[in-house]
DNA sequence: CGTCCTATGTACGCTAGCGAACATAAATGC
DNA sequence: GCATTTATGTTCGCTAGCGTACATAGGACG
């Protein structure tokens, strides 16, 4: 709508998964890549559902999310536009027991399972990306598992808002927290209480919503080992992080 | 070396996996299995380690664990002989951030990577099956996440107990409290009480890292929803689980 | 048959996080 | 401008699991 051209105009390759494909693969399916917009809160599947896309985000973080009979729930992993959501459509289970939520609004190009399935199965380098980055997601979830158990809740909002902030483009969060509560699986309260912690030592600034991370290197020195782990992992497995 | 033919002699077809392939898809990997047996306690790889070798095991049960820094551990998943040991080979990241040990001993067939990737990249069954035991086992890691957040130590212990017994062929565990408590990622002390109270109420005995379970339906009653969560995941994924 | 080792049991104080109830304060809407 | 809603802050008692220290008991082995 702007007269301008954006400086930043939507483009495939914002995906860096997308951004990995050769000519060839990526012209393949280029005219079947649909670009939607990933609004906050948007629950793109709930448990069990058979999913129909696969989606590349562009922007924006995405949450996998389990939930138990009781209404408690964790997150399972983050991702943005490092990856892909929806893994179940080429891994053959066609849905997953997980919910996914947008909770950063974003965008995304997405492919029907139809097309993803075909091209899966050509064996190129989508097959071989999207395989390797499910591999990180595994480590990223496992990793997950024994943070849950073995390190304080200060340290695993460090690394939950490190991991947030890896995926978006500036320092502000837009997250309440009641809803980190429920991502952590723990107490609205003591994430008041974290995070008050964090604020107070001027690491964070948090109103109503909005966190902006002031003192990322502050974060760093007090996360666990398993940002870096995972980190770590991601940049192995995946194509040109670019050293970011 | 008995002069009987044994009742259950060694057969690539004990693994689900295996035994789920059509037969030209099992023909053409039948030279290259090779069939090792799987003792009590072995490494079969530490983190990072590059791994050389695809395991079907047909018998005994497999841990992957992930250790911290501090030396603290959990399991992130089990796998018998519905599975397979080292994703990374044909996932493409050659190696994890897990470490495998053999928490039961049993047998196993393997097979090298080079095999392994040349029978992945013809796209046929063995590639379908492989995938989707992955799926499932990234669901295990997953469930598990979310009920070491959630769900007591007695509750806890009752999954594991029955995860293994799933995986064994008798009612009988060799396992000691201390390595129960690695895996679950507590204290040794805290699995002595939780077990005490299991073996006060009759449903197990216990005695020298030998535990015999007496009443299997009392344990499912304990257990909470993360063991028939995962069951039932696996059921759907995976091939003929025969209504075990 | 006594010694040593390994596995299990027990006790004590401590802390993180829970559950519930309530207080404030910033946005939002009429 | 006032009421309502939403987000955050605070308190209190409670419990599961921790860390530590030590006790017992079954097997192994000399």
């Amino acid at each position: 709508m702007s007269t301008l051209k954006e400086t930043a105009p939507h483009d495939p390759k914002q995906n860096r998964i997308l951004a990995s494909l050769p000519a060839p693969d990526y012209e393949r399916i280029l005219p079947d890549l649909e670009f939607i917009p990933m609004p906050l809160g948007w629950t793109m599947s709930e448990s069990g559902d058979h999913v129909n896309f696969l989606h590349f985000p562009t922007a924006g973080i995405v949450s996998l999310i389990y939930e138990l009979e009781n209404g408690a729930s964790s997150e399972i992993a983050l991702v943005g536009n490092e990856g892909l959501v929806g893994v179940s459509i080429f891994m053959g289970g066609e849905s997953m027991p997980s919910s996914t939520e947008v909770q950063s609004a974003g965008y995304a190009y997405r492919l029907s399972r139809k097309i993803m399935k075909r091209e899966f199965a050509l064996g190129g380098q989508l097959q071989h990306l999207a395989l390797l980055y499910t591999q990180a997601l595994i480590s990223q979830t496992s990793q997950t598992a024994v943070c849950n158990q073995h390190h304080s809740l200060d340290q695993q909002l460090c690394r939950w808002l490190l991991m947030s902030l890896d995926r978006m483009h500036d320092n502000k969060l837009v997250v309440t927290q009641e809803l980190i509560s429920n991502l952590l699986g723990v107490r609205r309260e003591s994430v008041t209480m974290a995070a008050g912690k964090l604020q107070k030592d001027g690491l964070i600034t948090y109103s109503r919503g909005i966190i902006k991370v002031l003192d990322r290197s502050k974060l760093e020195m007090q996360v666990c080992e398993c940002y870096g782990v995972v980190k770590k992992e991601y940049d192995r497995l995946l194509p040109t992080p670019s050293s970011k």
